[in-house]
RNA sequence: GCCAGUGUAGCUCAGUGGUAGAGCAGCUGUUUCGUAAACAGCAGGUCGCGGGUUCGAUCCCCGCCACUGGCUCCA
């Protein structure tokens, strides 16, 4: 059996939950950020100017670092997006009040103009520098060994030269490429600290990791924190309380965002354009309770893999302490048919041990014990691990303790419940394409430190869809799929996105993926030829499909340029297997259903995330929480009767209007509505009321004028009705 | 979940080992005004929660919770 990751299901969207910090810390492909990951001489070669010179940025920063700790030991210090990092182990806790300190070491250097001189070692020679502590160092440290730079040594293959650097007297391990001289390092801030695991390994030690960036000159680096400053300004979550969009409270939770109601209208409107859009595409629109038993997750798989990430389960019986079900499926999964009953009373007692615990830290145990053992000895010495474990509680006490549980649990997606849904109802070739659409609220238990404003949430509701469909209709469909996409992204002028379309791997068949070749490389081409022929802009990333077919991940950038994952679009033709979906064909033979399951808008709590930032809070009039607000100048009886019935008016014809009868000088209202950043100001005083106009004034825009009531009306139901942008 | 930082009125933020302030918002008056803020008064806080040190804690220490920046994770 496959480790965890690859055993886990990568149900449906993926990427609704990515984060965007994340994301839009990803270099663009193919050059992988990630230090981990280690990166080929090919991709050393095509790195950019800028990454050059920032990755000689992050040597000067570890230079710069030994002048002041000299006992500091360094693992890795790659460019990323936005500039570089290091991360080094020392006892000293860097804090930004350092910054200015080690600022001024690093400016030395960089005037020092050193030049980066590369020179190739053997591994022996590099290892000998490394147990002097010199790599990494500034002169040769006895007694404290470059022990990360060891580590690193292991990962070089045998066969490819090992290279140093040296910059004045810093030397490193190192295969570059960098700048010819310190002095080419034109301007550079520290940003940051974190933490971070060696080499990203959770099981390594936690090292410190100092960011900062770097540019050619002063004038690019000021352009990037103008930038950054944007962004602060257009934080979805200070814009979401200035704008009074949504709420978290202590008392409800975290990661569970309350709508208030201007917010609520974003949501709204976003459901009625779907709704709009998916009922001239033909999808039927469905509900489906929030929670379900316990049994429909382990059909589809998503129990015991998923269970850390979905709220603990509902136990109707308190007496209820055993899993029969996840026995059963864990033994279907691992193919135990002769030791079944011999495991199944290993887990009866090891239930009994633990029954104070919860059922997922138990299951977790349990599932951490089974990896532990390699699949090929899996048999005898399982038994004897098992015993060993599990050794204490007599099989009849421990089936004393068992009871058969009812469980519930809540729904982290939609599909199931939606595969259901499908075989309700015996299904002929005639009902396909069906296409079934559920905004389904689905709640999944992110760890603590991934919660991020709307961007990553407990509670999220889905712009859901699956269509089940034939072979034969699979490209018509995911064609319709891509155009919802493309009028989506036109109607809220993203014009820069990209499809990543990730396909399987042929070497992990049967392991990470579905074992069937024919059928993977069959939709592929389907899918691939669907993205070439409607000229959407796309790119192929092997190896990374979800186990049950080909995936997109839709990814777009904001205003600002910031990059988003909204979306993701799933071919698959695994899961309704599962479930035993199938349709009567012409032929009067029973066949299994493709499945595509797509969310162009994703969770409406991540997609009016980005809108927020996208608009800077200034919506579109049709997205507007409050389309128009009426300022009548004074409080005159004839001037607010008027203004009361151009409200009125508004009002009936479907317009989000409101009346500012406040007894403030009209400045004051102006400026009140301007602040909450209402699209469209009626202004009326005298003049208008005498002459049957109105005064628009638009935000952001200023005053425009007078106007016939009539023709102002008509003119904002008309941008309404086309969701003018 | 891990590392670090933060938590004072609805919001933005001052402040102190002797139980708290400002601006905006709110309420009540006055003001009746033509495109980003008229004036006055009032009210508003268990200083995140729980322990500890102290004669005394919002301030110092410990624990917890939440948020922020990262890491890990992400069907």
């Amino acid at each position: 059996m496959g480790t965890r990751r690859s055993a886990s299901l990568r149900c449906f969207p993926s990427a609704l939950a990515a984060s965007p910090r994340k994301t839009y810390l990803r270099l663009p492909f193919p050059f992988p950020c990630m230090a981990e990951e280690r990166k080929t001489l090919e991709q050393r070669h095509q790195m950019s100017d800028l990454e050059r010179l920032r990755h000689s940025a992050a040597h000067v920063l570890a230079t710069a670092i030994l002048r002041i700790w000299p006992e500091a030991q360094f693992a890795a210090g790659p460019p990323v997006e936005n500039g570089f990092y290091y991360d080094l182990e020392m006892p000293h806790r860097i804090s930004p009040d350092d910054f200015l300190k080690i600022e001024e070491e690093m400016k030395k250097e960089i005037k020092a103009n050193h030049v980066f001189e590369r020179t190739a070692v053997s591994r022996d020679e590099a290892i000998a520098l490394a147990n002097s502590g010199r790599l990494g160092g500034l002169s040769e440290r006895p007694g404290n060994v470059s022990k990360f730079k060891i580590g690193n040594l292991a990962d070089i293959p045998e066969g490819e030269e090992i290279s140093l650097y040296k910059n004045g007297d810093f030397l490193d391990l190192c295969a570059g490429p960098h700048v010819m001289r310190t002095g080419n390092i034109g301007a550079f801030r520290l940003t940051s600290v974190a933490s971070a695991y060696y080499k990203g390994d959770e099981k390594n030690p936690q090292l410190q990791r100092i960011y900062g960036t770097a540019f050619k000159n002063k004038t690019e680096m000021e352009a990037y924190f103008t930038m950054l400053e944007e962004a602060k300004k257009r934080d979805h979550r200070k814009l979401g309380k200035e704008l009074e969009l949504f709420c978290f409270d202590d008392d409800v939770g975290p990661g569970l965002p309350l709508w208030l109601p201007r917010g609520t209208v974003l949501i709204e409107e976003l459901e009625k354009l779907a709704k709009e859009t998916e009922f001239a595409g033909g999808y039927d629109r469905v509900r489906t309770p929030v929670l379900a038993r316990e049994n429909m997750y382990l059909t589809s798989g998503h129990l015991p893999y998923y269970a850390e990430s979905m709220f603990p389960p509902m136990e109707l019986r308190e007496d209820a302490k055993g899993s029969e079900g996840f026995i059963d499926f864990t033994l279907k999964r691992l193919s135990f048919d002769e030791s079944e009953e011999y495991l199944r009373e290993a887990y009866r007692k090891a239930k009994g041990t633990h029954t104070s615990g919860s059922y997922v830290d138990m299951e977790a145990e349990f599932e951490e014990f089974f990896r532990a053992i390699p699949e090929q000895q899996f048999g005898d010495a399982s038994k004897i691990a098992l015993e060993r474990l599990f050794l204490d509680m007599g099989i009849d006490e421990a089936k004393s303790k068992i009871a058969p549980p009812d469980r519930y649990y809540l729904k982290a997606m939609n599909c199931p419940h939606h595969h259901k849904l499908f075989a309700a109802v015996p299904r002929s070739y005639r009902d396909l394409p069906l296409r079934l659409a559920e905004y389904g609220t689905c709640y999944r238990y992110e760890q603590s430190g991934e919660l991020f404003g709307l961007m990553r949430v407990r509670s999220m509701q889905m712009n859901d869809a699956h269509i089940y469909c034939t072979e034969e209709q699979f490209e018509s469909e995911f064609r319709a799929v891509n155009e919802m996409y493309l009028k989506y992204f036109a109607i809220f002028g993203i014009d820069k996105y990209v499809m990543r379309f990730s396909t399987h791997d042929p070497a992990k068949l049967g392991q990470k993926f579905v074992d069937n070749s024919e059928l993977w490389l069959k939709t592929e081409d389907m899918v691939r030829g669907v993205l070439q022929r409607t000229g959407i802009n796309f790119i192929e990333v092997p190896n990374e499909a979800a186990f049950y077919g080909p995936k997109i991940d839709v990814q777009v950038w904001s205003a600002i340029g910031r990059e988003f994952t909204i979306a993701t679009n799933q071919v698959d033709f695994a899961v309704p297997a599962r479930f035993g979906l199938t349709y009567k064909d012409r032929d009067n033979t029973s066949k299994t259903p493709l499945c595509i399951h797509r969310a162009p808008l994703g969770t409406h709590e991540r997609f009016v995330g980005f809108l927020i930032e996208h608009y800077a809070g200034n919506f579109p009039l049709w997205l507007s929480p409050e389309q128009v607000r009426v300022l009548p100048i004074g409080d005159e009886e004839p001037l607010v009767n008027y203004a009361k019935a151009i409200q009125a008016e508004l009002r009936a014809a479907g317009v989000r209007a409101n009346l500012d009868s406040s007894s403030d000088p009209i400045k004051a209202k102006i400026a009140s509505a301007e602040q909450m950043k209402v699209h469209t100001m009626l202004v009326l005083g005298h003049r208008d009321l005498e002459a049957g106009n109105v005064s628009v004034r638009v935000h952001g825009k200023g005053n425009l004028g007078a106007k016939p009531r009539a023709e102002v009306i008509a003119d904002l139901l008309a941008a309404i009705k086309e969701r003018r942008a």
